[in-house]
DNA sequence: TATTGTTATACTCTATAACTATA
DNA sequence: TATAGTTATAGAGTATAACAATA
């Protein structure tokens, strides 16, 4: 009942905002010929290694169906390679090639930079705050098993 | 250089929990039978009153060629009304129905609900914190202009 | 000529059903 | 029978080109 009407939920925010920066985000990787969801995979195998598709679709919070067509095209970059595993024919560890850390590394810095324009608005404590709150959730919504 | 190879960026975090917040969203407002554009239309049309399409386009960070087909769905659930505006034949002003009204009020109150999930891993101060940094980034990226 | 709204197309992301091969 | 990976399809979100009516 306050002057907009009503107050704006953090849930209806972060994902409002999430998809406003999606959309940033989006731009700056499709410059370097990548999607959200190929770049989301190369960071999480250059955190945890080499992965199971499994494993590595739960981490990235993807169907495990849907995660094959993005490895298929990061195979095809060259960015990651799916090796057999010799104890469980059915599986096949999916990893980081070196060409594949080497971008990973060179996105991060210029991906910092890139933020500077979206979080202009926040002085310096509050995106540390606000980098602090999010990276929680992020750990406990994804770590989680 | 830290455990996990590198620490993540704001933005990063940012687009990553947004996709994943947007998803139990979806699924929230799939229930009553909305996808995420069409709330934010409504949400956004409880906020400002009518609007011409491109002004609400803008303000729901839309394409003005992509709200077309939102806001026939939604015209269709008799949740807005186009009106023609007398002064410019060019402009139809889009408003919220009574019904489309009653609809916000009560999702809204049902949604802070579905959000105790998701935010559990938050203390209340830490909520209020996010909300508050979020609505700043929100406001900043969308009130502008 | 510029602006408001529209139609149509294409790609990404997400969700789902049905399948192969191994265990 | 259960699990790892795959194929194929469909809806929603986003981006873009081309267009009609009006200013």
């Amino acid at each position: 009942m306050d002057g907009l009407g009503y107050e704006q939920g953090t849930g209806f925010l972060l994902a409002r905002m999430g998809s406003l920066t999606a959309r940033s985000w989006t731009a700056f990787l499709a410059a370097h010929d990548l999607t959200q969801g190929q770049y989301t995979v190369l960071v999480t195998l250059n955190e945890r290694g080499p992965l199971g598709q499994r494993r590595l679709a739960e981490l990235v919070a993807v169907d495990a169906r849907n995660i094959v067509a993005v490895l298929d095209s990061l195979a095809q970059k060259e960015l990651i390679e799916r090796r057999p595993d010799e104890t469980d024919r059915r599986r096949r560890l999916v990893a980081l090639t070196d060409k594949g850390t080497a971008l990973v590394r060179d996105l991060a810095d210029k991906a910092a930079q890139e933020q500077e324009e979206f979080l202009k608005p926040l002085g310096r404590n509050e995106r540390a705050a606000l980098n602090r709150l999010l990276r929680r959730l992020y750990e406990t919504h994804v770590e989680g098993s």
